[in-house]
DNA sequence: ACCTGAACACCGTTCAAGT
DNA sequence: ACCTGAACACCGTTCAAGT
């Protein structure tokens, strides 16, 4: 539109003021292209077409800019809706379909992180949790243990997950792969074996998550929803 | 000893030449005193009485120092020995000494979440861990599965706690204290009223523990262990 | 082998000043 | 009300040079 000079990206006039919401959104823009730590004051500002101090007087100075991040990016998540039939495959489908949202955005779990926000993350569903967790016949302060329970539990292992995503083995690997590990005899050999490989992270979480929620609810830990799993491997004993 | 310049800190002549564990140790101390983002290199250098160069000499880049330092503090980490009758039992006094110990080294926490190595937390008490599992009956891939859940849960525990240790509330409080949370009726005005307050942290640890631990060896839920706990204080629905 | 001064290429943030 | 140039006070890291 109008001019446009091809070596000053700058704007030439007064044209398209930046406003806060601007900002905002080509902040989101560098974070997910190139994370967190490429959002810097400078690099947004030049992107933006504009001076340093410009961003600073739209949104506040680097954390608060973080922090609003967060809540914008919260505010796009959560649609989820339950499935399943019993109260505990409700509640359970809940936090699956959770963790699915926000391992497709690692950059919010890396701002969460990195802002010491671990409670931020998403909003919308908590009221979807609280409803399904009063229809499963929980009430006061039962349901609200229950219903911080069940989001610490999520936030924890969505956490570590992420901060362990790079080269992750529970730190097992070097340590379980010496011969020596492990005193002397006692620690078999098969599980010795297993640990040297990745632990399965979604086997973990379903595992977890499941008796969570069924000892919140009451229920007895039965091993149906994930059949033929945990079944006595048990192995050669060396 | 010998000459001391009042004015001038750094060493005078070739005295004391600094060493790669005296580096380390500086940096334990600064972080210990002043956290992590204290530890500049350059500040480093300077308490050390050195140039940064030398610093890098010593050791590594930052990075590195840091993952060193994790290493380091590790090391003097999870001399744990387990209490209790059962089995169950002394699995989870484990991981509650675990996070009592944890809990004393906030640095160490902070470290591990700004190098993203969750994993690397204790390394001596997971050969304890690792005891325990199998004299309660548990072999190979079981006994692998278990450990490293067990291991999950509490560094997500961990890592969540401190990251929303300054003012937490499972982002309930803002939340929830609008009177028109939670659509409209439905979820009853106890729950409500609690989930405006903190969140016990305490007891969801206890409990989820309690419950992991229990469903992976194998024993029924049980409400014994805390006597009185989640027994139904339903309350009036409003 | 160990240390130095000095510089490079970045940061976040603020100030005085412009329109 | 919004934007600028310029600076301040920091960073991590490296280079060439000293002993």
């Amino acid at each position: 539109m109008t001019q446009k000079r091809p070596t000053k990206p700058r704007r030439p006039k007064g044209r398209a003021p930046v406003t806060a919401d601007k900002v905002l959104a080509m902040a989101l823009d560098i974070v997910e292209r190139d994370g967190v730590d490429a959002l810097t004051i400078r690099r947004l500002a030049a992107d933006l077409g504009v001076g340093t101090p410009s961003v600073y007087w739209h949104v506040g100075n680097r954390n608060e800019l973080l922090d609003r991040l967060i809540e914008e990016i919260n505010e796009q998540l959560g649609n989820v809706q339950p499935r399943g039939r019993t109260p505990a495959e409700r509640i359970s489908s809940i936090m699956r379909s959770l963790l699915a949202e926000v391992r497709a955005r690692p950059h919010l779990i890396a701002l969460s992180a990195t802002q010491g926000r671990g409670e931020a993350i998403f909003t919308k569903a908590q009221e979807v949790l609280a409803h399904e967790l009063t229809a499963a016949g929980l009430h006061g302060e039962d349901a609200a243990f229950a219903f911080s329970t069940i989001l610490f539990h999520f936030g924890g292992f969505a956490l570590l997950e992420h901060a362990v995503s790079h080269d992750y083995r529970i730190h097992g690997v070097d340590h379980w792969a010496r011969a020596d590990a492990g005193s002397d005899d006692d620690i078999d050999e098969a599980m010795r074996a297993r640990l040297r490989k990745d632990a399965d992270l979604d086997e973990i979480y379903e595992f977890t998550l499941d008796t969570i929620v069924r000892a919140l609810l009451g229920e007895r830990p039965g091993r149906a929803p994930t059949p033929g799993r945990r079944s006595g491997a048990s192995t050669s004993k060396r």
